[in-house]
DNA sequence: TGATAAAATCTAGCAACGCTATAATAGATG
DNA sequence: CATCTATTATAGCGTTGCTAGATTTTATCA
């Protein structure tokens, strides 16, 4: 008896528990979501507390119950960009077997890159604590960069060190672009010489 | 007798005018040196106008006379760094007459970017309203790039492609480094690499 | 030199920000 | 239905960038 009352119980607030956790995500989501919406119609300035509260219609210490911080909701979303910059390039590399997948991979980050700025900016904004390549990074970090790593694996003694000039270069295309510091009228040019210069010698 | 005295006026006024320029530009340089001190100390979010004015006493509206918002200093900063970086890329470059210029240039560009960190970050995080390779945009800033593009002037058909690309690399590296995507302990052989893929086949 | 015009500077305050202590409300429990 | 807990809102603190208007300092000229 004391055994079927406790199954009871624990079947109700299970259930409860699971439309209370259904709903905190979806909030969550929502905050995410409004925060990406805004920065890339307006900038990331524009991404206040009280913006977000007002469109999601719930009070500003909600979204501190949530992320902590406006820092914190900042840091979600990069780490959600890291995910979905990973996949792009996974997808990327898987579609171009047999073709060149390094040109394949370039074009898709610079793509990712370009189609959102403020994503992409706010990826690289914070100071992370630790290092990328460390254990305890999230894995949506770690996994973007092991697409580029896939690209040198067999290739190259040293893949690793490969991998990282290559990020960097792809990097550094994404962001002087993105601050204006390239003209994008050569963009295609730049693209064609990078694949040259990491897909013969590696 | 009318002539002598507009001399004489003359004369006054534009030894005051003068002394009054002067002490400008003075306060100026104060507010641009309190600013890089406070951003490479503590951060950019640290840099703030109270703050500021409170180093220089001088009272907020000060500031704004000189640089009309926050953004207005931040943005002189910037262009003050490129100065400098161009000038340590261009003794990098003549300093390495008969030896590896590329390797040299490489090595001055990354330790300007790893000694002052908060410079460097500023030189990348204003917008600017007009791509870099504009006629209009301030000699600092072409002067900075010109010294890459000197590197492959000679030695490839569009010299500026490769320079681009050459620049890209490097900002990765280094913006890469800044924010802790790249571990430093790999830095040196990053660069023995990068250097041998632009010295080579240009 | 001393009044007057002009330039330089400060005081004080606005609106908006990130964030939080505390009050109010809604929901689950027995 | 009463009580207890978790959720949400109100209201406010301290700080920010920025500016209108008062005030002081500096230059001009009889």
């Amino acid at each position: 008896m004391l055994f079927f009352i406790l199954v009871v119980d624990d079947v109700t607030t299970s259930r409860i528990a699971e439309r209370k956790e259904r709903d905190k995500q979806a909030r969550r989501a929502q905050i995410i979501s409004a925060a990406r919406r805004i920065a890339e119609l307006e900038g990331w300035a524009n991404v206040t507390v009280r913006r977000l509260s007002e469109e999601i219609s719930y009070s500003q210490p909600v979204l501190y119950a949530h992320f902590g911080s406006r820092e914190g909701i900042l840091a979600a979303i990069a780490v959600e960009g890291f995910g979905e910059l990973g996949i792009a390039l996974e997808k990327a590399r898987k579609r171009a077997k047999g073709g060149n997948a390094v040109e394949s991979i370039v074009a898709a980050y610079l793509q990712f890159a370009a189609a959102s700025p403020a994503l992409y900016e706010v990826m690289f904004l914070l100071n992370l604590s630790v290092p990328f390549g460390q254990a305890d990074t999230p894995p949506e970090l770690r996994f973007g960069f092991a697409q580029l790593l896939e690209l040198f694996q067999g290739q190259s003694a040293r893949a690793e060190l490969v991998a990282e000039l290559f990020w960097a270069s792809l990097h550094g295309i994404a962001d002087l672009t993105r601050t204006k510091r390239l003209p994008p009228s050569r963009q295609k040019e730049r693209v064609k010489k990078l694949v040259e210069l990491f897909t013969f010698p590696g």
